[in-house]
DNA sequence: GTTGACTCTGTATCTCAGTACGTAGTTTAT
DNA sequence: ATAAACTACGTACTGAGATACAGAGTCAAC
């Protein structure tokens, strides 16, 4: 029901410097430190951080994710950022797709006679 | 024919200290320094730097660029450094589509119910 | 002959998402 | 009771690719 900073890093697969950085980051609340001992976590900061794991995983940057964490009216703040992203994606696609049609495109021109202007 | 640093810029549409940096990365050769005045930039240079920009726009690194450019026999290297280039760009490719379809059901899911639990 | 614009050089700062380190305190096992 | 392992906290460093700045020198125009 409640663990430490290490405990919790091995549960989630995460580095517990990790951990102390999304606190740094205000992504993850502190839990408070008992007079003497070491700092408790509980299940929510378990959920918390499976969270941010994969909102991370869906390509968003920490700062949206700290956005997203601090939402209270309803979800159309996340609609907004995740269109947002959606948008930025399908253009990074087709960014990619043409560098790769045009990074093929020299190898088929390359040789027999290219030095360093393969690229021009 | 021969050109200040700022000139250079200009033409390329670059910054001077983006240069300035391409010099300290041993990307771009410092023209020698006259005993009194501007270091000349030569057509050779712009050549160069134009090599340089077209590359970054292919996606290789900076650290790639600076191999390529140092590249003597044939265009084995190239071929090869444009072979892995194209194997991450497919990977990349399927990352982010794969991406876009799970956030694609996030957005369909999301509502009427949703609170900060949209990604789970 | 001086003002303004430009250059030179080294160093510092930025973003992003952490990682590493040093020093001190705490817990657990033996 | 003491050593090993862990935690707390602050600060510094990483990499990639620049960008900014300070202080000095230089050039071109009026």
């Amino acid at each position: 029901m409640s663990m430490t900073i290490g405990q919790l890093a091995k549960e989630i697969g995460v580095n517990v410097e990790t951990i102390r950085f999304y606190h740094r980051q205000g992504l993850l609340t502190l839990p408070i430190k008992p007079v003497s001992g070491f700092r408790k976590y509980t299940n929510e900061h378990v959920k918390k951080l499976k969270f941010i794991i994969n909102a991370k995983a869906l390509g968003f940057t920490l700062n949206e994710i700290n956005d997203l964490g601090g939402l209270s009216s309803g979800c159309k703040s996340f609609r907004d950022l995740a269109q947002n992203k959606l948008n930025y994606l399908e253009a990074e696609i087709i960014t990619l797709k043409s560098t790769e049609l045009k990074i093929k495109s020299l190898l088929d021109n390359c040789c027999d006679e290219c030095n360093t202007n393969y690229i021009n």
